[in-house]
DNA sequence: GCCGCTCATAAAGGCAGCTTATGCCCTCAT
DNA sequence: ATGAGGGCATAAGCTGCCTTTATGAGCGGC
C-alpha cells in the first residue's frame, strides 16, 4: 500500500509462478464449455455449478487476463476472436490434465483392477497416458492399475502373474515373454543451441561420439544399453543421471551433449531448447514392445490395449 | 457415510469434472519445486510460502490423488517412484500452462509493445507459444503482443507499419511483403478409427479425395487454399466449419473424412482418436513463412523472434 | 552435546467462489 | 401487442480452503 512494496510486486511479478496468472483447471473447462455449448448458462448446467457462479467466474478470468474472452448477447454467448484463441491454448492445458488424470486413476488402484499394465518408464511417462485416455473412451469402465519400472521388473511382475500386459524398450525381450513391435523409438543427440555441435554442417561420426563425454542414462537403463550396443559398450560418460528429466535439464543447461530417446524432447526441440545433431554410421533406433508370458495371448481389456498401441 | 448416496458418488464420479481429481497449478509447481530442490521447505521459500504450507498443500495432493509421492526424511525429500511418474506427467501441464500464459501475455499488450506480432490463425494456435517462450528466456524483457487473423488481414497490419513481424500459412505471399520460409506443413486426411478409410491398405487416389465429401474449413482459409489448389477446385465439402477445432471434433465423431494440417492433429494421432489416411499424386505440402513489409528486414527483437523460428 | 537443518501439527485469519434471490433484456409465438 | 422463456448481471450471505504464525520433534555435523 505504502508505494513501493507494491509497485515492486507488479513490475517485477514477471517471473511469479503461473498459478497467478492463468485461471485455474475448473475455469478453463467452463471456458471450453462455453465455447463447445454457445451459453455461459449451458456451460454451468453441464459442470453442475449455477450460472450466476460460471458468469462471475469467467468474468474474473476476463479480468485475470485483461481480454474479452466470450459476447454476451441475449441469445447466448459467442467467443470473441482472442477468446477462441485462448480457448485452443486452454484446451492443451485440459488434454494434459486429462492424461495426468489417467495416468493417477492407474497408479491409486494397485490391485484387484480388471487391467494390470507393467511399463518401463519410458513408455509410462511419455505413451501411457494418452494410451489409457484412449481406453477409456472404448471402455469406460475399464479399472486399469499401473507399475513403472525397468524391463526385469516388468518380466517379474508378468511371470508371477501380478502384470496382465507389459511394455518394455530395451533391446532384448526377456525370456519367458512373447512379445510384439507397437512402435520404434531412436535415441538422438542433442546439446543445448549454444554448443558447438548445434552448428555442425556435417553429421557426427560414431567415433566421436565414442570419444566425447556425453550426459547419459546410468548404467542399466534401457537408454543406455542401447547407445552402449550401438557404440560397443564404449560411451564415455561425462555424467550419469537417473532420470530423462535430469538428462534433459542438464542438457539443456549446456552442461554438454546428451542421448535420449526422441519421444522424451519432442516439446524442447520443438521450441528449440535443445537441437538435434544428426548422428551417421550407427544405428540408435530400438524398439517399444508389448509383452506377455509365452503362450498367455492378451485377452479381455489387455487386448483393447494392445489393439490401441499398434499403429 | 449413510451408504447409498456416497457410494453413488464415488462410484460414478469417474465422468466428474477433472479439476476435482487434478491438483491445482500452483500445486503442480510445488512438487515440481519438490522435485528440484529435494526439500519441502525449499520449495516453499522459492515459491515464496511457508513451509506448513507446502507441507500441507504436498500431503493434500497425496490425498486426493490416493499415492504417497515423496519420501520425507529429517534431512530432506525425494520423490517416490510413483511420484517421479506424476512429477512428470504434472510437468506437461505446467509447460502447457506457461505456453498458455506466453500467449495470453501476448494478447493483452496489444499497443505500444516492443515486438507486435501478426499471424495466422493454425501458427497463433500451435506454434507461437512455444516460440514466445523460447524469446522469453533468452530475452526476458521483450514485452510482445500478438494479433491472429487470415493471411490479408496480417499483411494490412504489416503494411500499416502496426506490426513489426508476420506469419502466414497460405499458398502466395501477400503483395508488397517479403517473407522467408520458416517451416513446412503437410495437410493430412484424417478419419475416426472406425471409418472405412482407416483400414485401407493403398494409398487414397486424388480422384477418390476429390469425389468424395469431406470434413473442410471454410472456403477462403489458409488450409482450404492448399487443398482446393491441389485437387483443381473440386473438393466437395461434406461441411464447412470454420475453426480448426470444429473439423477435429466433426472427424474424432465419425462424422466423416477431413483434411487438416498436421500440426492441429500431432495429439489425436499418438492417442489414436484420429488416423491419418495416406495419399497419393497430390502434393498437400504447404510453406509456412514469416513475413515483413518489403525492403524493411526485421531487427531488434522481430529478428531475435525469427532466428528463433527457423530449423 | 549443541546448533543447524529438516518436517509435522495446531489454531486462527482472510479470501475466493458458490448459492440463493432478484431484475433486465431480448426473442418468439400466440 | 403481449406474455412466456431463455439468457445474462448484480447483490448478499455463507462456506471452505489455503495461508500464516507458533511450536514441537527427529537427525546429523562440528
Amino acid at each position: 500500500m505504502s508505494g513501493d512494496g507494491e509497485q515492486e510486486n507488479s513490475r517485477f511479478e514477471v517471473g511469479g509462478s503461473l498459478s497467478h496468472r492463468v485461471p485455474d483447471l475448473g475455469a478453463l473447462e467452463l471456458l471450453l464449455a462455453v465455447a463447445r455449448l454457445g451459453s455461459l448458462g449451458g456451460a454451468a448446467r453441464e459442470l453442475g455449478i449455477t450460472q450466476p457462479a460460471a458468469s462471475s467466474r469467467v468474468r474474473s478470468m476476463e479480468r485475470q487476463l485483461g481480454v474479452a474472452l466470450v459476447d454476451r448477447s441475449p441469445r447466448g454467448s459467442r467467443l470473441t476472436d482472442a477468446g477462441a484463441l485462448v480457448t485452443d491454448w486452454a484446451r492443451r492445458i485440459v488434454e494434459a490434465a486429462a492424461a495426468f488424470d489417467a495416468g493417477a486413476q492407474a497408479l491409486r488402484d494397485r490391485r484387484d483392477s480388471r487391467l494390470r499394465v507393467a511399463a518401463s518408464m519410458t513408455i509410462a511417462e511419455y505413451l501411457l497416458p494418452g494410451w489409457l485416455l484412449a481406453l477409456r473412451a472404448g471402455r469406460p469402465d475399464t479399472a486399469v492399475s499401473l507399475l513403472a519400472g525397468n524391463s526385469a521388473a516388468v518380466a517379474e511382475r508378468l511371470l508371477a502373474d501380478e502384470a496382465d500386459l507389459g511394455f518394455v524398450e530395451g533391446l532384448n525381450v526377456p525370456t519367458g515373454l512373447d512379445s510384439v513391435v507397437i512402435a520404434h523409438d531412436h535415441l538422438i543427440v542433442v546439446t543445448a543451441p549454444g554448443h558447438p555441435w548445434a552448428r555442425r554442417r556435417r553429421a557426427l561420426e560414431a567415433s566421436e561420439l565414442a570419444t566425447t563425454p556425453l550426459i547419459l542414462r546410468e548404467e542399466g537403463s534401457g537408454t543406455r544399453q542401447v547407445l552402449d550396443a550401438a557404440l560397443g559398450g564404449l560411451a564415455r560418460p561425462l555424467i550419469e543421471l537417473s532420470s530423462t528429466t535430469a538428462v534433459k535439464a542438464a542438457a539443456v543447461s549446456g552442461a554438454g551433449p546428451a542421448v535420449l530417446s526422441e519421444l522424451a524432447v519432442g516439446e524442447e526441440l520443438a521450441m528449440r531448447r535443445l537441437v538435434s545433431v544428426p548422428v551417421e554410421g550407427i544405428s540408435l533406433a530400438r524398439d517399444l514392445r508389448a509383452v506377455w508370458p509365452t503362450g498367455h495371448r492378451p485377452v479381455g481389456p489387455a487386448r483393447d490395449l494392445l489393439s490401441l498401441t499398434r499403429g
